[in-house]
DNA sequence: CGAAACTTTGCACAGTCTGCAAGATCGCCT
DNA sequence: AGGCGATCTTGCAGACTGTGCAAAGTTTCG
C-alpha cells in the first residue's frame, strides 16, 4: 500500500540520484573533452563521479548516452510546444516557433550545451548518436506534422519537414558551439530557417538587392 | 589445381578479396534481416561466409559497417560529380543533378540497396551509422559547395545545404524502401527537392480531394 | 525501531574489436 | 620450375562495453 509517495522532488533519495546523474554526465564530458572519446573508459568516468562502473550503466545505457544528454526529454517538450501552435500557422513556421522555446531552455544550461556541442564536434563518432536520439522522437513529430497539414500517411512531406528542420537546427547548434556562443543561437537558427523558407537560394552577390545586412 | 582463369581484371587475389567482402556483407544483411541485429554475432556472419571471425574485422571495422555498405566510396563519387556541374548552376540544383547520377548507381544494385534500407529501417540502431558514413564526406562536400557559391568559411550556407540535402535524400531512400521500390527512387528524390526549392510550403488540400476522411 | 522499497556494488559472462605472431596463399622474377 | 617477397588468413591474448543476478547498503514510511 505504501508504494506511491515518491517525493519526486524533495526526497533525499531523489536528490542523490539527480546529483549522481549529473556528476556522471559532467565527468564524462569533461574527461572526453580533454582526452578524447577513445581514451576515456567508463571506469574512469565512474571513478571521477565516485561510483562503481556498474552503477554507471544503471544510469546510462551506454557511454555515448552520458555524453549526448537526454535528448528524448527535450524532444518530448518540443513536440508538446508544437501542438500548442495554432493550426493556421504553416508547418515550417510552426516548427520554427516551437523551436524558439526549446532554444530558451538550452540557454539556461548554456555552458553545458556549449561543452556538449564542442565534444560532439571534436568526436565525430558522437554525431550519429546525437541524431539518433532525435530520430526516435522524430516519428512522433512526424505524426504531429501529418495531422497538422492533414495529409495521408504515405505522403512524404511530414518526414521531410521533420528531418530537414532537425538537420537545420543541428547545423545551427554546431555553428553556435564552433564560435563558442559568440552569436546567439536564436540568430543562427533564424538564419537557417530563413534560408529554408526561401528555398535555399545561393547566397552571395544577390541579383537585385540585399536584405538588411549591416555593412561590416 | 586446374587453372583456367588467368588474371583477368585484377588477378585472382583481388577477385578472392572482393568475393569474400561481398560474401560477408550479404551474409550479414541476410542474417540480420531474418533474425535481427542483436541476434546475429560476427562469428555467425563469418561462418556463413566461410572465414574466421578475425578475418571479418580485416574487412570491416565493425559489424555495422558490413551492413551499411561502403557509403564513403559512394559519397566520393558524388563529390566528383558535383564538381563537374557547371558553376552557373545554383547550388541546390547542382546537388540535385549530381544526385541523379548517384541514383543510377543505386539502381544497378537495386535489390541489394532495397534489402539494406529494409534492414536499416527494421534496426533503427543502424540509422545513425548510415548517417555517420555520410557525415564524414559531408565536410568535403561542404568545401565544394563553399567554393561553388563563393562564400567565406564562416558562412553557414554550405553546411546547411549539405546536411539538409543529405537528410532529404535519406528520407527519399527510406521511403523508397518502405514501398519496396514501387515508385522509382528518382521520383521520390525529385519530389523532396521540389519541396525544398519551394521553401517547404504546406501541401495544402490539393485540387484533388480525399474520398474518405474518416479513420474507420 | 523495523519492514519494505530502492540503490549500489561485485561477480560472472557474452560480445565487440585490436595487436601480434605464426602459417597459408598469391604474384612475380629468374 | 622454383623460390622469394608481399599479402591474406587465422588463432590467441587481452581490453572494453554492456547485461543479469544476488548480496550488501540506504532511504522511506508505518
Amino acid at each position: 500500500m505504501t508504494l506511491d509517495s515518491p517525493p519526486a522532488d524533495g526526497g533525499l533519495r531523489d536528490r542523490k540520484k539527480r546529483r549522481t546523474r549529473t556528476a556522471l554526465a559532467t565527468a564524462a564530458l569533461r574527461l572526453v573533452a580533454e582526452h578524447g572519446l577513445d581514451q576515456v573508459t567508463v571506469e574512469e568516468i565512474s571513478a571521477a563521479a565516485d561510483v562503481s562502473s556498474r552503477t554507471f550503466f544503471n544510469y546510462f545505457p551506454s557511454k555515448d548516452d552520458a555524453l549526448v544528454g537526454d535528448q528524448a526529454a527535450l524532444n518530448g517538450r518540443f513536440v508538446a510546444r508544437l501542438a500548442e501552435v495554432p493550426p493556421e500557422v504553416p508547418a515550417l513556421a510552426a516548427v520554427r516557433a516551437a523551436l524558439g522555446e526549446v532554444i530558451e531552455e538550452l540557454q539556461e544550461d548554456r555552458e553545458l550545451w556549449l561543452l556538449r556541442m564542442d565534444v560532439v564536434m571534436r568526436n565525430p563518432a558522437l554525431l550519429p548518436r546525437l541524431i539518433a536520439a532525435g530520430a526516435e522522437a522524430e516519428r512522433a513529430l512526424t505524426d504531429v506534422v501529418a495531422a497538422r497539414v492533414g495529409v495521408p500517411a504515405d505522403h512524404g512531406f511530414p518526414a521531410l519537414l521533420t528531418t530537414v528542420t532537425g538537420a537545420a537546427f543541428r547545423v545551427a547548434a554546431l555553428r553556435w558551439a564552433a564560435t563558442a556562443g559568440a552569436r546567439p543561437l536564436a540568430d543562427l537558427v533564424d538564419e537557417a530557417f530563413d534560408a529554408l523558407a526561401a528555398g535555399l537560394p545561393d547566397p552571395g552577390p544577390a541579383p537585385e538587392f540585399h536584405p538588411s545586412r549591416t555593412p561590416s
